[in-house]
RNA sequence: GGGUGCUUAGCUCAGCUGGUAGAGCGUCGCCUUUACACGGCGAAUGUCACAGGUUCGAGUCCUGUAGCACCCACCA
């Protein structure tokens, strides 16, 4: 329980932790509510269902920025769901991230001087358990400082048992349908990691290569001569051929032209004598070949590159792998290269080739260089044994799922992503040679039989059956794509295979929150998976968001140096630290300089506190739909002052509350109903109705997953009306010795508009908000032990009331006149004029005999005055309200020559309205055209600003009167002294 | 080669179904006003990338151009 008075200052650090561990202790976001906790009206038992599952992060990491967006964007809709009454379920958990994880693991081991392959696997695998127990927890605690409300008993880890029996079964099943083979081909390999990677990891850029013309010499026609009928390059003795790849020439079976290239037709079918091999290949024709680019001629390397296997497919040639796992050539190539790493020997074989004449020419080429992502070697088409993934079929009902709005993509663009790699989707590779993982539910006997099976015992009967006999048996050393346990996620933690009820009650879930980064390597899988396993989406809508980037558009990463801890931003962190933080285990040490002095720059004195309130506010306003999202830590400040103005204000309330309560607390219910009269000004009914509103844009805004717009009304709301204005109003009325039902209702007002806005920003705010309701709820009658589960705001218990629309937005007419005149002629605000009201019309003076009261104290009046028609008043400053002229006397306040220079820039804006106005409605075609109520307006506008047209002029005339009588004075007296016509001292 | 975005105030960005260009930060001036100086009041600033088109009317719709991103793809 916080202390009970507030203190002065809003002090995050204190409140956050404090307030965490008493939700987690008390099991608020446990999906089964624990007993006891129910303090939702027996209406709210509803039996709706909400449910979110949260994409693991990697076990053994960190969480960064895009994390802290994401959980912040997850838990404002849980927190909203819940307050709504629904059963809710954000399901944690983390993913085992085979590759990664190992090897973070193998570099520690590295430091230790151990090489993986000195372990066993067994002890190897120990190891990463070991390792994940230890930082396992990371993700925990850095989760519960952004406040996540997840269901932590119901945390899972794609490695534990339930989840991997949930992919023995998946891969089992899959098989049992035909859907996962094993297949030589080749695949996509890295050479260092010494895996096979599926597609998607690997990444091609472009990089700054050659292209080699190599010269393969033409084996003479065999039979004897027949002329060579054309073509000079027929009759030359050599084809030249282009390749960006030399070292893969060892493994040439065939060299291929176009069918229809006039030049070549001849040869086909003839050979060519591979240099440094001797072999002779053959010169084959495809259509693949472009007769235009290069020569022509296309070396055939089949073994090594994904076109040349096609080609090589459809001539039956062989396949001749030239390299080593590792990439160095290998027993199949010349013994004088054998062993050479795949670069050393492209070198010496291009030295070779020269020395022998066969180098046409070198040209410098631009070519994409495939990468594998997690290591950022260079990655070899490989011909391995590998798991696949049959996907056509399953590919199908996915893309009929978006098709027909099953799954809905917000913003609905990215479904357009989706379906141009679904319909171009092949085969996934979902075999890894690791250690960390799933391993292969498959087994093999001697005789090289596969049995897939759900275990051990179970492959072994597999086995006797098919043998008569038991076999020995030999399980799959490989492990399984990560993204395949992933695939699973939505409903492996809910309980499948088993029929549990969580899963029952939550799946499909409702949202999948994610970067459109992972849009191929997850969201996709796991809408196939989930029509594949439960016949049914896995989620409804995909809500994807954009990707965090630094201040400068650059997206953060260690080496850069640019990242930014959600922590830090939270808690604060001091230079040292922060250098510290950003240069140590650098992959490329020689950066850390560079990052020192741009982190000194940028942060010269670290990062203060912000809280967590702060930060998840300004995700909740980042979240626009754009793709690149900066993050600005000026923002953060912005909405740490916001939390600052929200703790005083309450500060304010909860004083205001007290002081005019009584000694007997709890006897108003929350409407302030009750003991006493009430009566609600306008002011009061002004508020409530902008809370309505407020309510609806809110609701509105989250339905459409537009966390932006809710962060802009409730910013507005609290500070522009709430504080800036309907507090400023009722202040007189809270008082003491206010009128006793004024005061009421002024009370009854601002505690229930302020426990409802705390409501209304807890799903962003968790932290403050329930820090200030906690002690606000019981001053004003409010039950409940936390705001987590106070019920949602409900708009329609603030319904519009536009005639206190109407009149405070008179008011607030009248004060910004007044405001804008003392402002702009430098007075202070808290100096009291007189106000002089001249054209004041019937309901002017209506709103008046009301209003006085509010006008004198805000606009800070010593009189108000109503000038009669005609009636003549001193040398005043202007503002125009519609019709209403307000009227300033100058006397001893203002300089005739800068309310004339006001006035003018006044009727310079004016003019420039008028031309407009008059234009557009002197357009016959607009009159004839527009809606009339368009009409209407622009008509309304034009007589507006006539009448502002001709005060303005009035004004001007009699200033500009006074500017010239007081020149003279102004010259004698050297600045102070406007002459003044009647009244009172000088300033 | 295909595809998708973006271009609005000094900076970062909103602007839904076309009808008076907005916010935050920054800038300038004034103000100790008993909730808040992490504050109050006021002010300044925009050929809405460019060119056409549709329309009475375009930041908003259509076409094209330019620049900048990103994604997918096997051109040796």
């Amino acid at each position: 329980m916080p202390p009970a008075e507030m203190p002065k200052t809003y002090s995050p650090g204190e409140i956050e932790p404090r307030v965490y561990a008493r939700w987690e202790a008390a099991g608020y976001f446990a999906a089964n509510p624990p007993q006891g906790a129910g303090t939702a009206p027996p209406s709210r038992a509803a039996e709706s269902h909400y449910c979110i599952v949260i994409p693991p992060p990697n076990v053994t990491g960190t969480l960064h920025m895009g994390h802290a967006f994401q959980d912040t964007i997850m838990d404002a809709l849980t927190r909203t769901h819940r307050m709504r009454g629904e059963r809710t379920l954000w399901q944690p958990g983390t993913d085992h991230a085979g590759i990664a994880t190992q090897m973070v693991v193998e570099r520690q081991l590295e430091a230790e001087g151990i090489r993986r392959k000195q372990l066993t696997r067994e002890a190897f695998v120990e190891r990463v358990w070991a390792w994940k127990e230890q930082s396992g927890g990371t993700i925990g605690r850095q989760m519960r400082r952004l406040g996540a409300s997840v269901d932590w008993s119901r945390e899972r880890f794609t490695m534990d048992a339930g989840l991997s029996r949930a992919v023995i079964e998946a891969f089992v099943r899959l098989y049992e349908r035909g859907l996962i083979y094993r297949g030589k081909r080749l695949v996509n390999w890295d050479p260092k990691l010494l895996t096979a990677l599926s597609d998607l990891e690997v990444l091609s850029s472009e990089e700054q290569g050659s292209l080699w013309h190599l010269r393969y010499p033409l084996v003479p026609a065999s039979g004897g001569s027949e002329p060579t009928q054309t073509a000079d390059a027929a009759s030359s003795e050599y084809l030249v051929v282009a390749t960006t790849r030399p070292e893969t020439m060892l493994g040439d079976t065939a060299v291929a032209v176009n069918p229809k290239d006039e030049r070549y037709r001849a040869l086909i079918g003839r050979s060519v004598r591979l240099p440094l091999t001797g072999r002779d290949i053959p010169i084959i024709a495809d259509d693949y070949v472009d007769p235009a680019f290069g020569s022509g001629c296309v070396k055939i390397t089949p073994a090594h590159d994904f076109n040349d296997y096609a080609i090589g497919r459809r001539h039956n040639l062989p396949l001749i792998n030239v390299f080593t796992p590792d990439a160095h050539l290998n027993e199949q190539t010349p013994e004088a290269l054998r062993g050479l790493p795949r670069f050393t020997a492209r070198e010496r074989i291009i030295e070779q080739l020269a020395a022998q004449g066969l180098i046409e020419r070198i040209e410098p080429h631009k070519l994409m260089i495939p990468r594998g992502d997690r290591s950022g070697e260079i990655i070899e088409p490989y011909l391995t044994d590998q798991w696949y993934v049959s996907i056509a079929e399953l590919a199908v009902p996915a893309i009929a799922a978006v098709e027909d709005g099953r799954v809905r993509f917000v913003p609905e663009n990215w479904s357009k992503t989706y379906f141009q790699w679904m319909h171009n989707i092949q085969d996934w590779c979902i075999s890894r040679q690791l250690w960390w993982g799933h391993r292969i539910p498959a087994w093999y006997d001697d005789a090289g039989n596969i049995y897939v099976a759900r275990g051990a015992q179970e492959a072994a009967a597999q086995a006797r059956a098919r043998h008569g006999r038991d076999v020995p048996l030999r399980q799959d050393d490989d492990v399984l794509d990560t993204w395949f346990s992933a695939g699973l996620w939505p409903f492996s933690t809910l309980g499948w295979p088993d029929a549990t009820p969580e899963l029952a009650s939550f799946y499909p879930t409702d949202v999948l929150v994610t970067g459109f980064d992972i849009i191929f390597f997850w969201v996709a899988r796991m809408i196939m998976m989930g029509l594949a396993f439960m016949d049914e989406v896995p989620f409804r809508t995909v809500y994807i968001h954009g990707l965090i980037r630094d201040a400068e558009g650059q997206k953060m990463s260690k080496s850069k140096g640019n990242v930014i801890d959600p922590i830090d931003v939270i808690d604060g962190i001091g230079l040292p630290a922060l250098l510290a933080k950003r240069t140590s285990g650098l992959m490329q040490p020689h950066l850390a300089a560079g990052i020192e002095r741009a982190t000194r720059k940028q942060f010269p004195n670290g990062m203060p506190a912000h809280g967590t309130d702060a930060l998840r506010f300004t995700f909740a306003q980042l979240a626009t739909q754009s793709r690149d999202l900066r993050f600005d830590l000026a923002r953060v400040e912005a909405n740490r002052n916001f939390c600052n103005k929200l703790w005083n204000v309450a500060r304010y309330a909860l004083g205001a509350l007290e002081a005019t309560q009584g000694p007997a607390p709890r006897a108003l219910g929350a409407a302030g109903a009750g003991a006493g009269p009430t009566e609600l000004s306008v002011a009061d009914r002004w508020i409530r109705s902008r809370l309505g509103v407020t309510i609806r844009a809110v609701d509105e805004a989250l339905a459409e997953y537009r966390f932006d717009f809710a962060a802009t009304a409730l910013y507005e709301f609290t500070w522009n009306e709430l504080c800036a204005w309907y507090v400023e109003i009722v202040k007189p009325a809270l008082r003491a010795e206010a009128d006793v039902a004024g005061r009421a209702g002024a009370r009854a007002t601002l505690g229930t508009v302020l426990e409802t806005l705390l409501r209304l920003l807890h799903p962003l705010m968790p932290f403050i908000t329930e820090e200030i309701w906690l002690r606000l709820a019981p001053q004003i009658g409010v039950t409940g032990e936390t705001i987590m589960l106070a019920p949602w705001p409900r708009a329609s218990d603030f319904p519009r009331d536009l005639a206190a629309e109407q009149q405070i937005g008179w008011v607030r007419g009248i004060i910004e006149g007044v405001r804008q005149i003392k402002g702009e002629m430098d007075i202070p605000l808290m100096r009291r004029v007189p106000l002089l009201l001249s054209s004041a019309s019937r309901e002017d003076l209506a709103q008046l005999q009301q209003h006085e009261g509010m006008l004198a104290q805000l606009a800070v009046l010593s009189e108000i005055r109503v000038l009669s028609q005609g009636e003549a008043h001193p040398p005043s400053a202007a503002a125009l309200v519609r019709e209403l002229t307000l009227l300033v006397p100058m006397a001893g306040l203002i300089e005739p020559a800068s309310e004339l220079a006001r006035l003018e820039k006044l009727v310079q804006r004016n003019r420039q309205e008028l031309a407009r106005a008059r234009a557009k409605l002197g357009n016959q075609e607009f009159v004839n055209n527009a809606p009339g109520e368009v009409v209407a307006q622009e008509r309304a506008r034009l007589a507006d600003f006539e009448h502002r047209e001709a005060g303005l002029a009035r004004q001007m005339q009699q200033v500009r009167v006074l500017a010239q009588q007081s020149e003279p004075a102004d010259r004698r007296g050297g600045g102070g002294g406007a002459t003044r016509p009647a009244t009172e001292g000088a300033p």
